[in-house]
DNA sequence: ATAAACTTTCAATAATTACTGAAAGTTTAA
DNA sequence: TTAAACTTTCAGTAATTATTGAAAGTTTAT
């Protein structure tokens, strides 16, 4: 396989798999393409490669700032913007659970906390609602509070930790 | 809040947070009510609570069965089939994160590992190629062992190891 | 073998989500 | 202040994904 072989194959799996976790194909494939090049791009060069469109560019880059993981690199003597993505992994896995935790998990915990908080009535099915969302609140909790753990400790931590829970 | 009311929060939660990871609203939705409910529901039930076709509830059963984690519950004297949905949330969570895993990530581990196993041409973008794609499949095959670590443990040790590494 | 009771399939359609392109907006240089 | 160089916005459209409903399929009882 050769290097652009490689890129594109690189670029479309990492584009499919963001779909399959509901994320777009066009900001997951800008920040691969990112991800793997040499030096900051401008929206020129990123439209062209990928085939998107200029709405569309703007649009995927703002939401992969908001997310914190592609910053504007100011080219010096250069008008345009350059956009550079968090290139260490490990920074990049702490960015977007973190993110998810705060946006998606931390709602979801707080309204397990509300249903599973209901007047007990004394019937069975009330029962079960109870037993069960909280049974999932505590699980949502405790990986969650995990995930937070991990991913706020300095980078090295978070290797050595999943070393020492495999081996 | 009442009975009632929790239930649908409940449901339509769970609704929009497997839409958001890329699950499919119906197929949330019939997985939760399942999960709250005291006893196995029919497919003429399970249309009639959420409201949705035959065709649709068929369907996304099917899939939910095909995740292992509905299954047929055949009550004696009874023509029609019931369904319920695995009730252990860590049982649960074995399940998905298996399946996920298997369908999921290791496909792409396998391509992460062809694309950063490129001949180095010397050049420096097919460096930072390998170089990349090497550093996320360290990581994503690093998470994946543990999270299959985690998830082929008995029960309890889920919360025994998360508990460990949260304290 | 027939029919009733049920489930599955799938073409048509609806709903949702993503994308385009051009107009409007912004910034910088002269 | 003007205009060139660039970015953002957003209404319209395209693409994708989910849902329906009815026909076809299956199973069971008689």
């Amino acid at each position: 396989m050769e290097y652009q072989e490689a890129k594109e194959k690189f670029i479309s799996t990492w584009g499919s798999l963001g779909t399959l976790w509901g994320i777009n194909k066009a900001m997951a494939q800008i920040q691969s393409l990112l991800f793997i090049s040499t030096k900051a791009l401008s929206m020129e060069e990123i439209m062209e490669e990928l085939k998107i469109s200029r709405g569309n560019t703007s649009m995927n880059l703002r939401q992969l700032m908001d997310w914190g993981i592609v910053t504007k690199a100011l080219i010096p003597g250069e008008r345009k913007e350059y956009f550079t993505t968090e290139k260490d992994v490990q920074e990049l896995a702490r960015h977007i659970a973190k993110e998810r935790s705060r946006r998606e998990i931390k709602p979801v915990i707080k309204i397990l906390k509300d249903v599973s908080s209901i007047k007990d009535d004394g019937t069975e099915k009330t029962k079960e609602l109870i037993k069960q969302t909280k049974a999932l609140h505590d699980l949502a909790e405790t990986a969650d509070a995990m995930m937070n753990k991990i991913v706020n400790q300095e980078q090295t931590w978070i290797t050595k930790s999943l070393m020492k829970l495999i081996k």
